[in-house]
DNA sequence: ACAAAAATTTAGAATAACCTAAAATGGAAT
DNA sequence: ATTCCATTTTAGGTTATTCTAAATTTTTGT
């Protein structure tokens, strides 16, 4: 079941997943950028990740890559991990939300099977991280959860901050301070074309903010 | 003044400052053993750690190595997040004594000054780790502490246990039954010759305990 | 439909860490 | 003093991951 992936390899997995919206092909290029790394590189990777037994990637020449079931599980594995590290490196040793990823990036690769377990039980076995994000469960399931991106919506829809992105410390410290954190409440009053930009109203909130497509196209939400 | 090192060359650093007792030059073999490789590769990093700018250890053929200032520092830093871990590991997370070591061999490569920092500070800034030994400061001296081995005592002295080796499981669960933790208070009772056993009386217990020279010589006891 | 541009793959090479087998060295024992 | 043995070093090779530069394939724009 569970080889030992190399740091990098959970890496690729985990690009791979994130960057796989809706069951489409991931190309090389796409990861290459991810990962920070060079085209070349991703193509040698990728191919022998499609050679494992059993294989963790479907890989065709010049049709990209999808993960295969293991594959997936591997990558909900480090997922997982990096979650669970994140609310415990904060609930426990007090950093703030745009401080989190970086250190769980680093530990996630490391911690035994054990650890997970205990931060988990320690945490009471939460079921979204401090970014709004499910964790997987124990056994890898990933609890339901619709939602749809912040820029597709119009005004007078109403809705509830489900998720951010975790990996831009200035990005989450910038929400943080427009209000814009799991859970908020909020109302879209307005709508520009040609800039997309959204007016929105939090509850709670004085002032209305707006946004640009660059950033609500980050951030996930329930419509309500 | 703190270069990436990597984690194979930190376990290195390690291994030659836990086995350099007594600043005596430490051999090839030596290292070899401890880290379970073979004498040629150790020869060969040894080389390029000598070779490092500036060298993080003193090197010439055919008689071993030892620490420079740097590398000294780059093991103690090293050192002090394993103790660290390994307290927190059971102060926070609950793993028992014996299950710590493991664990914190993993993690102390990938923390961040942050999370070191972190740590010492929820544990209250702790001067001795779970098995007693001293814990390097924040910049890296180790507080005096005057030790011997208990080994060397004989009838009618009398001590309390320093510290005890980590790194074997087993052997830690056997001391805790034995009542021969950090802190316990004993005096000698007797003293067999040709096997070197000792018979220790322990504060608060009612058996007196017997112990070969295998385990006499892996605990640090200050004399009272 | 076809040329130009963009993306991807192949080829060849580097680095860190390890290995085995062979050669060299140094200390011990006659 | 010389041989022998244990230890150490050198030589040559492997694997994982990365790179650059060149070759190939796909997509796009007319």
């Amino acid at each position: 079941m569970h080889r030992n992936l190399s740091d990098t390899v959970q890496d690729y997995l985990k690009a791979i997943y994130g960057l796989s919206d809706e069951n489409a092909r991931v190309s090389t290029g796409q990861i290459a950028n991810a990962l920070m790394v060079s085209p070349a590189s991703v193509t040698d990777m990728v191919q022998r990740l499609a050679a494992e037994q059993p294989p963790l990637l479907d890989y065709k020449k010049h049709q990209g890559v999808a993960l295969t079931e293991s594959g997936q599980m591997a990558a909900l594995e480090t997922i997982r991990h990096h979650r669970l590290l994140e609310l415990f490196l904060h609930e426990i040793l007090g950093y703030s939300w745009d401080q989190v990823h970086t250190e769980a990036d680093r530990l996630e690769h490391v911690i035994s099977e054990e650890f997970e377990e205990r931060v988990a039980a320690v945490l009471g076995d939460p079921q979204r991280g401090l970014h709004g994000k499910p964790i997987p469960s124990k056994n890898l399931e990933i609890p339901d959860h619709n939602t749809a991106y912040l820029h597709e919506l119009r005004p007078d829809q109403k809705g509830t901050v489900h998720s951010v992105d975790d990996d831009d410390p200035g990005f989450l410290r910038y929400l943080e301070q427009q209000g814009l954190v799991p859970g908020a409440r909020f109302s879209v009053v307005d709508f520009s074309p040609y800039d997309d930009n959204l007016h929105l109203q939090i509850a709670g909130q004085e002032e209305q903010i707006v946004l640009g497509a660059n950033i609500t196209s980050q951030v996930m939400v329930e419509i309500s």
